[in-house]
DNA sequence: TTGCGACTATGACGATTGGTCTATAAGAAG
DNA sequence: CTTCTTATAGACCAATCGTCATAGTCGCAA
């Protein structure tokens, strides 16, 4: 084993960039191979389910990092849910203004086009979501909303924000982002 | 002219139903000649743009059929934006719930896929998003918000709503839907 | 050292489908 | 019968994803 599967993980990498940047069907095993560096056999020994089992890997690694994310700006406002979405906003915005509105939510483009075909997918799309929502839900509780509104209002959120960089992409502007940003009320 | 160009139209209406189910990247031109009936010579006579052109005509026909649904609400409850927006979630889980959650909105993935690398794409998803806005914000303008704060306004429901579709369809539960339409506030 | 076997890894191949274009048929008008 | 527009079928090649037979690499026993 060549240090740890180093193409597995480059495999990964460079689809959740490119399925983020250009869709799921769009983009061809072809391109991520060679961007990838990892050569074409290695992807079927990685990944027996082919391409889609690669995208659901590649969802997985996204929502992990999207994870993180938020919980960085959990730990600097545990208990102010305005001031969490607001900076949430903002580095979403910043994700988005820096890759020229290419790099929208990276799982949001691959679930819609893969969801409808795949109960694989669809759960794996679940799982990911349901890991972000808790976290905003935390601090909705922490702000001494009702764990089961707090849900509720996480979804709202969630919800506000996805639809919010699919405008800001066509717009190319984060104008919807940022004004999603500040609609959040008691 | 044949009857009014016919087989354009079925074209048109056949894109839109399959790039709103499955995408538009993955649904081939071989399925929609299919199962629209036209004939293979009749896409590039009717669309020399090729498939880009009938995606750019099967946004616009689906913009217009929201269009006139919520021009609908909006007659329902012409100053009433809480209202307006019950009606609008319930009319979008009733869609979505009928299709197997498998007709969520009908040029948001079709947009995601097509824009980065298609500025005409670009251009018409922003018209349609405009006339979407433009009925909303109308809305809170009868309601009394001023002009400028009621299109924010509008942004936003419309926002909510696209996230809160791409949730229902993950979750496969119009709950998020329904949801969104419950908060919209004063 | 040498040989063997198991696991890891890979590039060449193929069947199929992708979107596109051109040469011609059908139909109306003169 | 010709001429122009409308409309169409089929050929086209490139790219698609997936499979397979084989090459590399390690540990271990003879």
């Amino acid at each position: 084993m060549a240090r740890a599967a180093k193409h597995r993980r480059q495999l990964i990498e460079t689809a959740m960039r490119l399925f983020r940047e250009q869709g799921y069907a769009s983009t061809g095993l072809q391109q991520i191979l060679a961007e990838s560096g990892a050569p074409k056999g290695s992807l079927y020994y990685y990944f027996p389910g082919g391409k889609e089992e690669l995208g659901r890997a590649a969802i997985e690694l996204a929502g992990d990092k999207i994870l993180e994310m938020l919980r960085g700006v959990e730990k600097r406002h545990p208990a102010d849910p305005i001031a969490f979405v607001r900076v949430y906003g903002k580095t979403m915005a910043g994700w988005m203004a820096e890759s020229g509105f290419q790099s929208g939510c990276p799982v949001a483009t691959t679930l819609l086009e893969t969801v409808p075909a795949s109960p694989e997918m669809t759960e794996t799309g679940n799982r990911v979501v349901d890991a972000w929502v808790e976290v905003i839900s935390r601090v909705f509780v922490a702000a001494g909303v009702r764990p089961r509104e707090a849900r509720t209002r996480g979804e709202q959120v969630l919800a506000s924000m996805e639809g919010a960089l699919l405008l800001a992409r066509v717009r190319r502007s984060t104008r919807p982002i940022l004004d999603v940003a500040k609609t959040i009320w008691s």
